[in-house]
Order: structure tokens, then sequence, then C-alpha cells
DNA sequence: TTTCTAACA
DNA sequence: TGTTAGTA
């Protein structure tokens, strides 16, 4: 299999293996977990499972982290970002390339 | 591996 | 508040 048909969404690192890759604890990785920051894949027997996907929500986390905001913050960010990834796709599938190319909402306006 | 608890800064 | 260590 090559590199490129590795699903970045399908969880394939155990929390030691990803907490290492990231430079965090697997104990942070929980934490993370237990707040809402994360959702890792389990396997049938329950273990967690992180994706590459996973993985840069991590990064992202330890990002805002060092940026001052707490965890509960962290979730409300990503949760936002979620939500505008999903209506940034959608929008995707509605509008052709040229109407995705400037946002309807930062276009200029014509003001004679 | 999991969850919980306590101590630290 | 978040991290770390110890426990079961």
């Amino acid at each position: 299999m090559r590199p490129s048909d590795v699903d970045p969404a399908q969880g394939v690192f155990g929390i030691s293996v990803a907490a290492d890759l990231v430079g965090m604890d697997p104990q942070s990785l929980r934490l993370y977990e237990r707040r809402g920051l994360l959702e890792p894949a389990r396997t049938d027997g329950g273990t967690r499972r992180y994706s590459s996907d996973d993985l840069a929500r991590l990064q992202r986390i330890g990002y805002l982290l060092a940026a001052g905001l707490n965890l509960a913050g962290i979730a409300k960010v990503l949760e936002l970002e979620t939500e505008n990834a999903r209506l940034r796709a959608a929008l995707e599938l509605t509008h052709d390339a040229d109407m995705a190319r400037t946002s309807p909402l930062t276009r200029p306006r014509s003001v004679d």
C-alpha cells in the first residue's frame, strides 16, 4: 500500500506513540478527550487509536495552550473551526469554483 | 491499557 | 488550571 493510500482520518497510532509524536504525555491526551477536545477512534477492545487528523488536532491544541487559552476555550475554538470547515465544504458543493474563490462576505461591494 | 487520586507550579 | 506521578 502506498503512503497516498493511507486515510488520514483512520486511527492507526496507539496513545503512547501518538503522545510521543506530538511531544505530549498520554495522560494529557486522555484529559483532552475527557474535556471534549478530541475523540480518537477505539479498537474492539476499547483502546484508543489516533489518526493523522487527530495528531494535527493535538498540535493545534498545543499551539492554543501556548497561546494562553485554557482547555474550555480550546474546546470552543475547535468546535467552531470544525463547524466552519463543515459549512465551507457545504458551500463548495453549492457554488462553482469561481464563486468559491471569493467569499460572499468579504467580496467588495459596489458602492457607486 | 483504563480510571481515579493527590501533589505541584 | 494543567501536568505529573502513583495506584488499582
